[in-house]
Parts: C-alpha cells; structure tokens; sequence
DNA sequence: AGTGTTATGATAGACGGGTTCTTTTGTCTA
DNA sequence: TAGACAAAAGAACCCGTCTATCATAACACT
C-alpha cells in the first residue's frame, strides 16, 4: 500500500509534498512535473518522476475537483440493468462520455423498493457528477411535480415531454407508425398487437402509436395483448390469437422477443410466416440469439440517443436551460418476416 | 441555476458558506444541520433548512472526499458494455455496490484502441474510486508483466492467475468438466466442440475443459470449430458438422447463443435434438429471447462473482494484501437437449 | 559588468466540508 | 447573587491541488 512513510498511522495517501520530500524539491515543482508545465529541468523531471514511480503517487481527484468545480462523470441512474433498453442505454452513453473524457458513475435503484425521480435525484446529486441522467422506464409517481435539482444538468429518458427537464428518448410512438405503415402497404387490415407490460412507459408509446394508426384508417383496433417482454409471453399470446382470431392476417408485437416467441406458436398451430401471417417487432434485438434472423423490426439508433442525452445533461455553452423534449427516430428494417395479403 | 448570489461570474455552486449567509448563522451550524448533529435549536435548523431548499445547497463531494480520503465508489473497466458476460458482470457489481452503499463508476475502452491492463488502469486511478474492477475477456498484452497501482484494490476479471494480482471469474474451465461429465454419463463420446474466437480468454477456458475431458477418457479430441459467439456462427458449424461427421453423437457449444443456432442447423439437416445429437451450451441466455428453452446448459451465479470482485477490489479489514484466484463454479441445468445416446 | 533567460523555491490563497477547541448565552440551583 | 452546567454558535485549521506572486539563484550573451 502506497502511504505516505512519514505518517504512521499510514492512512493518508501519497500527496504532492510528500513526493516533493521524497524528490528533494518543492511541491510546486511537483506540480509542474505532474501538469507537464515547462521550465523543469530534464534532470529534475526525472527525479521527480522517480520518486512519483515510488510512492506510488496519484493524484488527488478530491482535490482536484475541489479546485476545478467539475467532476468530468456523469451519474446515470436506472432501475434494472439487464434490461435491453437500459443496457443499450449504458451503451450510447458510455460511447458519447468516452468522445468528451468522461467517465459515468452509474447507480442501479434497488429494484424492489419504490422509484421516485426525486430519489433517484437526491441519491445522485451525493456523488460525483456533473449531470444526471435518469432512466426511466416506468412512470414515476412524482413526474408531474418532479423539479430538477437547480444548478446540475438533468435529462430524464422517456417519451413523456416534461416541462422543466428535458427529456430525451427513440421514438417508441413513431417506430409503432412506420411498421404500421409498413404492413398497411402490404394491405394488412386486421393487424393484432401483443405489447408488454402495462406500467411500461415505451409500452405505452408503441401501443399508443398501434392504436392511433388504425384509428386514422377507422379500423377497429381488436383487443390487444399483454405480455412480459419474454419470447414465452410472445408464444402464449401467438398461441392465444391463433385458435381465436382467424380474421387476423399480421401481429405486432412491442420487441423482438416477444415476437419471435409469437412466430414459433403461430407455426405451431399450423399457420406459415409469413405466408399467413405477417409479424413485426421492434429492437433489432435477434441477431446474436437467433440463426437466420427473418424479423422485420425497427432499430434505434442508440448511441446517436446516448450522445443526445450526454449534451443535455452536460451542457456546454448555449445548450444550458433550454427544457426541450427530442425523439428519435427509428429505422425501419424488413426483413422476411412480412409480406403481401394474399388476395 | 443555484449560484451564489455575491458571486458575480455566478460559475460557483452553492457552499455552507452561502448558506449560513443567508441564515444568519455560522458555517459550522449549517455544517451541524446538514449531518443531523445535536444542539442546534430548532427554530435555528428550520431556518438553516429553508435556506438551503431556497439557494439549492448540494454538499460538495470533493470537499467531503478530501476530507474523508474516501469515495464510496469502485471502478470498473471493460472493453464493450453490450456483450453478456460484461453486462452480467455489470449488473453482480451493481448489486453488491448498492448492498454497501457504493456507486460504480464505468469507463468503457475504445472498441478499436489496443487494451493493456496499466492503461485501463491508468485511466481509472484519475477518477475517484476506492478500487479498481478491470474485465479481461482477452488476453492483455502486458499481464505477465503488469504492477497493480500501490494503494488502491485491484481485481482483474479473468481466469487466468496472476502472482500480484486477484483474479476472480466464474469457472469457464469447470463448466465444461460438469457438461461433459453429464454427456459421458449418457452415453456420448463423440463430442465435437463449437468455440468462441480464440482470443477470448472464456473461450481457451472451455475449449482446455472439453479437450481435458475428453483426454482423460482417452478419447481423441476431433478438430474443434471456431463460431464468434453469435447464433449464425453456431448455425455455420452445426451445417458443417451435420454435413461432415456421422459419427458425432453431441456437440457442446461454448455458450448458448450458438448452441441455439447449432440445433438450428442440425433440424434444418434432418437430424433431431436430442434423439439424433444432444446439445449442449453456457450461460443460460436464451429464456428472454428463445420460447420454450429446452437447452441444457450451465448456469454462472453472477451476482456471487460481483460479490468477490467488490469484495477484493474494496478490502475491509483483513482482506487487504493476499492476492488469490477465486473461480465460481456455475450450476448444470438439466432440461431436454440433452438425451441417453440411443443403443 | 550589464542584461536577459531559465530553473527553482518560498509563501499564500482558493476551493468546501468536517472536526476540535473555544466562547457566548441561557437556565437552574445553592 | 454567585456558581455550576448545558446548549448554541463561532473561530481556526486540515485535507490536496493548482495558481499567482515574488524572490533567488545560475547561466549565457553582449
């Protein structure tokens, strides 16, 4: 353990002076070396170097941050995170901090106990961060009054516009109309949808936007199914639609698990995909898990959405205070899981 | 934005110091309100707490770090998030942070850049954590040589021993000795091996199990096959296999994802699973995407492995200073890929 | 010898929270 | 009324880094 050799107690870290002691030079030397400031001697800097090398010294992030006022992290907060969304989440975000040098202190909120923006807040404003970014994928029961913490950027990831905080997510609502659209051009009418669970906020928009597409071509939306996200809660709802709606010609279910889960009950009950039936889902989750992926979906581009989030909750210059609410858009893929209505 | 109001440039945040301004009382009261200490009078708190919520008062966390020498965070590197042993690496870490009230602070590695274990390392001792958690999954090019920075935990990821360092992984190795053990006792013995690219260090791990298996039963290992983890690699191979060796009677794929397409593969070339070949993978990955899994597979408690990296990486008392190779066994989960190979 | 340049040291202060020690104020009792 | 004692609040200082002055050498060039 690197401690300093004059403290006995060997708690405290090695500091700048005691460097300089152990170096036979001054502290402001030290710095000089340690900053790569000039007007050093080669001889000097090497000494310095060699003593730094030997004490194991590393320089004070506490005191540093105390002088400069910035961290250079950014506190992430999400609930659970296995979760695709979440995981994909850590992902852009890790990739855009990396671009600017910055770190992301991430704090996963117990997933049992009871999640409030002002929780997730007041635990992340203990830490070193210089904005917060909070993930929220269920409906907060403070949204509505929810205040931001005043004088720490804020970014909330949802659909739902807020307004004091800016919040940043993909389109959920637009990914359901471009696959609508999609099937509607193929001539589908009767088109199901299994969606997860309720209390899913991007259940909610990618449900809303099912709904509100067949309602603009007065269709009546059937009844539409609840599942987990699961690719089994896709095989049961596929097997449920199967032997009760013989009027359905294409299923849209809210990510790919589930419908991938759907395809393999339809052709367990004897109907072909897509001959039969047309399914799309959403996430462009398959690939790693799935040989010859034939799923027509929509992708996110995710780490465009963590660069997103990134500038708004660190802003730098002009960005800062403007409360905006951006959506972005998904890329629509298809691939061989739909096709036309037969006549 | 809470500044302070007598700052002009308004770039500092708000301090005790602002506080007990406009309280009306000392820095020290303030500082006594804020951790709940004693002998404060209440009519003095109240107004010290409605200053604080009016100017927006944050506790500094560098000021109390470098008061306290500590940082109640660990640091965890990894070279991409997305993969599934890191994202499950992740979220073990997280839950045994959170136990111990402990943030985690994530610096991804460039995809592209060349990862040593003294850069990953040089990187994360500029931030402020309490130790240090770097994920291995290929071999770096300097860990025979690499000095753990003195004064702060360092645990590697990895399979692999190190004399100056802990290691902590789930069993990669072991895994393979508990599937083939539970392939020999049905019966198999021809047991081709789908491996992951051969610089994954999980991968050498349970490729050496399967050979060592094999050879301790004096059977010859047949030529094994590269996949890059994804299920159409593992699609390609159980093709080719299919195609190439009758007399192959198991394949153990070295995770589930290709073992999915490897099963795939198999049906699509007439054979049945299990009654022609048995399957077998790790992790246990598929339920989310796969319906109804009926892959035998291996199981790694993961949070347990976050556990001991915590543990190590941010020693209490006694831990400090043994370096040891700590290997998680993971749990064989018996479901129906897996059958008595036929008389 | 005079001028300028480079290398280094000494000293101090800012940053914000927390601890320790001290002082003031108020109350109760002998 | 003096003394005892506790509650309340303040003053000073520490943590480690960085910067801002100044001061003081040593050295080179004119």
């Amino acid at each position: 353990m690197a401690r300093c050799p004059s403290n006995d107690t060997g708690t405290r870290p090695v500091s700048m002076a005691d460097v300089a002691r152990a170096a036979g030079v001054s502290q402001q030397t030290v710095s000089r070396v340690a900053n790569g400031l000039p007007n050093v001697n080669e001889q000097t800097r090497q000494r310095v170097q060699a003593a730094m090398q030997e004490l194991g010294f590393r320089p004070s992030y506490a005191g540093r941050s105390l002088r400069d006022g910035r961290y250079h992290s950014v506190g992430l907060c999400v609930n659970d995170v296995t979760k695709f969304g979440n995981l994909t989440m850590i992902d852009g975000i890790a990739s855009a901090a990396r671009e600017r040098g910055c770190a992301i202190t991430l704090v996963e909120m117990s997933k049992t106990e009871e999640f409030s923006l002002a929780e997730a807040t007041r635990r992340m404003a203990a830490l070193p961060v210089d904005g917060i970014i909070i993930g929220m994928s269920r409906m907060a029961p403070d949204f509505e009054t929810f205040d931001p913490l005043p004088g720490i950027g804020t970014v909330i990831v949802t659909m739902y516009a807020h307004p004091r905080v800016t919040t940043v997510d993909s389109d959920h609502y637009g990914c359901s109309l471009l696959l609508m659209d999609h099937l509607f051009e193929l001539g589908h009418e009767q088109i199901r949808y299994i969606g997860g669970p309720s209390f899913s906020v991007d259940e909610q928009f990618r449900r809303a936007g099912w709904q509100d597409a067949l309602e603009r071509k007065h269709i009546e939306p059937a009844e539409p199914l609840e599942g987990d996200w699961s690719a089994n809660s896709g095989y049961e709802a596929g097997r449920y639609l199967a032997e009760h709606d013989r009027s359905m010609t294409a299923i849209y279910a809210a990510n790919d698990q589930m419908a991938n889960g759907a395809i393999a009950a339809l052709r367990d009950s004897g109907l072909r995909v897509p001959e039969d039936v047309s399914v799309v889902g959403v996430d462009d989750s398959l690939d790693d898990f799935v040989a010859h992926n034939e799923l027509t979906t929509v992708r996110f581009d995710l780490h465009q959405r963590g660069r997103e989030v990134f500038e708004h909750a660190v802003p730098e210059a002009g960005t800062a205070g403007k409360t905006v609410a951006i959506r972005i858009p998904g890329q629509l893929i298809i691939r061989h899981s739909t096709a036309m209505l037969r006549a």
